[in-house]
DNA sequence: TGAATAAGGGACATTGATATCCCCTATCGA
DNA sequence: TCGATAGGGGATATCAATGTCCCTTATTCA
């Protein structure tokens, strides 16, 4: 599977808030519903962004989530650093065989794509799409 | 974590099986020990891709795995989906929400550079790398 | 032809991702 | 100030990915 559930849920999230009027707080239980994802599960991931500070939280009645930042200034790979840990972006060599193999190298290229791709990138869709260009820059 | 383990090692087996000389046999047990793979996990693997035609096998002594096509014939979403299984790369839509989302979006874009990116593309690295473009073609 | 070899394939153990639940804490509004 | 609300966070359950083992089948070679 291309990247994990946990990305897949965050994303949907980050996506689902994107389009709501700035500042508008969702709770975790709305975001679920509406975006057909698990709620519980959903919350955690929620928390655990709003810890490395991409979505802001409210505690209380009329409580909940929003973006920390503008769709446009929120790159893929700080979702998937975030919720999987850095781990799954950098490849870890465990012996000092070949330093930069085909497989590092396919790996990197991935993550500069996700690097390079903000929020705004992908959810202007449905249309004609929104940007060009962006990946094929590395290598 | 982009891309599971499983396919990590499908990936990096076929890379050292690209070095070789063509048709060369190698016993799964020696592309573990030199890629530094789980030798039994991987034979898993290679059995797999072996039923899915993408590497031929070799009972008895001297056999081995050898690449069924050309490293540059092979392309990497193949591998990863002879490994994963379809359903990781085709995004399931749950519901009839939106048919085209922007997890959709960034998803297949994914997929269509690892559709569009060879074996060969990845393994002559180390220099100046090999190729450029391919990607951002899609959208 | 038979012994050694290597892939094929099933059974099982282990680990981590995924998912749910419950209680605590902070906040809002009456 | 009190009750309702919503996130924070720990504990736990479930399930799939990962990893190991063992036996079978095919093949080579002496």
């Amino acid at each position: 599977m291309i990247l994990s559930r946990s990305s897949e849920y965050a994303i949907r999230a980050f996506l689902y808030l994107a389009k709501q009027e700035p500042g508008r707080l969702v709770m975790a239980r709305q975001i679920a519903e509406d975006a057909g994802l698990p709620g519980h599960f959903l919350a955690k991931l929620l928390q655990q962004l709003a810890r490395k500070g991409l979505v802001r939280s409210n505690k209380g009645p009329s409580g909940g989530f929003t973006l920390a930042n503008d769709p446009r200034q929120i790159n893929i790979l700080s979702i998937v650093e975030a919720v999987e840990g850095i781990e799954g972006s950098t490849v870890e060599v465990p012996s000092p065989r070949t330093a930069t193999d085909g497989w590092t190298t396919l790996h990197s290229r991935i993550v500069d794509y996700l690097e390079q791709t903000s929020l705004a990138d992908i959810s202007k869709t449905g249309n004609g799409s929104a940007r060009k260009r962006k990946a094929a820059k590395n290598n």
